[in-house]
DNA sequence: AAATATGTCAACCGCACGTGT
DNA sequence: AACACGTGCGGTTGACATATT
């Protein structure tokens, strides 16, 4: 149960943690620049699942104390734990805000959605769930909702249907886009498969809250994203902003304050909230589409991120470094499309790929990632 | 009933980043 | 500028629970 290590090792040369740090000894290859000491010395501390007495010292503490330093915790405290580890358990289960019951229809549709445009981005995604931690999301993301997700025949990496990759494959030779997964693509497209092929295991609109709904959104999302990378990463980027912008102003609010397009929000900019038609299905619809003509596509990409950047006291607009990163995403973009060298060898090097998947389809069983 | 497979989730790990000195 | 330290984050592990054979 516990990841104890025998008591009769002898310590080990790396100080404690109620004492300086004692010189460690690396191997020829590693410099000490290379390697970070351990936070603590990890023979004197214990691990694995806290005791309901653990848990009352570090209450006890916070509740005193408040949070912060954690390293100084355990002694503070008197726990034979690492802080981190203190840490971990406060953040993950210990505070008092925190849920502890099942995620709810509505969660995992957020969970969803938000996994589609900005990935795993847990902590983020977490902002938007009150009562719910990173781990939290990030297990039920990989025990649930992935599964759920392949049983309905899309990708969770991806988030788009399997036939709809499966044409992509088609499309250019055999590989997919963007850095795929082709490991969990097979392992999950098969999954489907046997699903599909089970009569009795067919999936049933019970599995899912809204299947219809969910599909839906999937595939609109996903509508853009395969015809044009940048335009990917460019939606992902503000979507990263736009969360992000929300998760800093109301931390632990009402994601129905977001949600809801009656209700206006209380964090966003005044241009974002002279909209207040916000709502995460809107955006994701929103910035599906995007004009095939790039110069148009930047027109619209600067007036869309307009709207979100503040005039500063001199009225001049503020560069936001998420802005900066999208407009460098597109010019990037130009550049590469104007890249025929660049082109000509990756696509020389996917048709190597290609063969050598034609030749050697078992290739195409195990897994094997980019 | 026992053995095995699978699922769940708390906890750990290592890296990156921000901040103070 | 360089370094130390604290913290946050995402990926992974492994113990336990449950389902299946």
């Amino acid at each position: 149960m516990f990841h104890l290590l025998p008591p009769t090792l002898p310590p080990l040369p790396l100080g404690s943690s109620t004492s300086p740090p004692l010189p460690i000894f690396l191997p020829f290859f590693l410099s000490s620049k290379m390697v970070r000491p351990p936070c603590c010395d990890k023979l004197n501390v214990k691990r694995g699942l806290w005791t309901a007495e653990e848990d009352a010292k570090i209450l006890a503490h916070v509740s005193k104390h408040g949070t912060g330093n954690w390293t100084a915790v355990p002694k503070k405290a008197g726990l034979r734990r690492c802080g981190k580890s203190c840490r971990l358990r406060w953040t993950n289960y210990l505070r008092p805000d925190l849920k502890h019951e099942s995620f709810t229809p509505q969660e995992e549709e957020l969970i969803v959605r938000l996994h589609a445009t900005i990935g795993s981005r847990w902590s983020i995604i977490a902002q938007q769930l009150p009562g719910r931690t990173d781990n939290d999301v990030k297990n039920y993301w990989n025990s649930k909702l992935r599964k759920k997700l392949s049983e309905m025949g899309i990708d969770p990496i991806t988030h788009k249907p399997f036939s709809q990759i499966l044409a992509d494959y088609g499309n250019i030779g055999g590989l997919p886009k963007n850095g795929t997964r082709i490991g969990s693509l097979t392992r999950d497209l098969k999954n489907a498969l046997m699903l599909k092929s089970d009569q009795s295991s067919a999936i049933t609109s019970e599995e899912f809250s809204k299947p219809e709904a969910a599909q839906e959104i999937f595939l609109t999302n996903n509508r853009n994203s395969h015809d044009n990378p940048s335009m990917n990463l460019l939606t992902q980027l503000k979507a990263i902003k736009l969360v992000t912008e929300a998760s800093s102003c109301i931390h632990h609010g009402n994601i129905s304050s977001l949600s809801s397009p009656t209700s206006s929000s209380t964090c966003l900019t005044p241009k974002a909230k002279s909209l207040h038609t916000f709502s995460w299905s809107d955006f994701l619809l929103e910035d599906a589409f995007l004009p095939s003509d790039p110069q148009e596509q930047e027109n619209m990409s600067k007036g869309n991120l307009d709207l979100q950047s503040e005039p500063n006291a001199d009225g001049q607009r503020q560069v936001d470094p998420i802005e900066e990163m999208t407009d460098t995403v597109l010019s990037n973009g130009a550049s590469e499309a104007s890249s025929s060298y660049d082109s000509s060898f990756l696509e020389a090097m996917l048709d190597r790929e290609n063969d050598m998947f034609l030749e050697f389809p078992s290739l195409l069983e195990e897994p094997f990632y980019y």
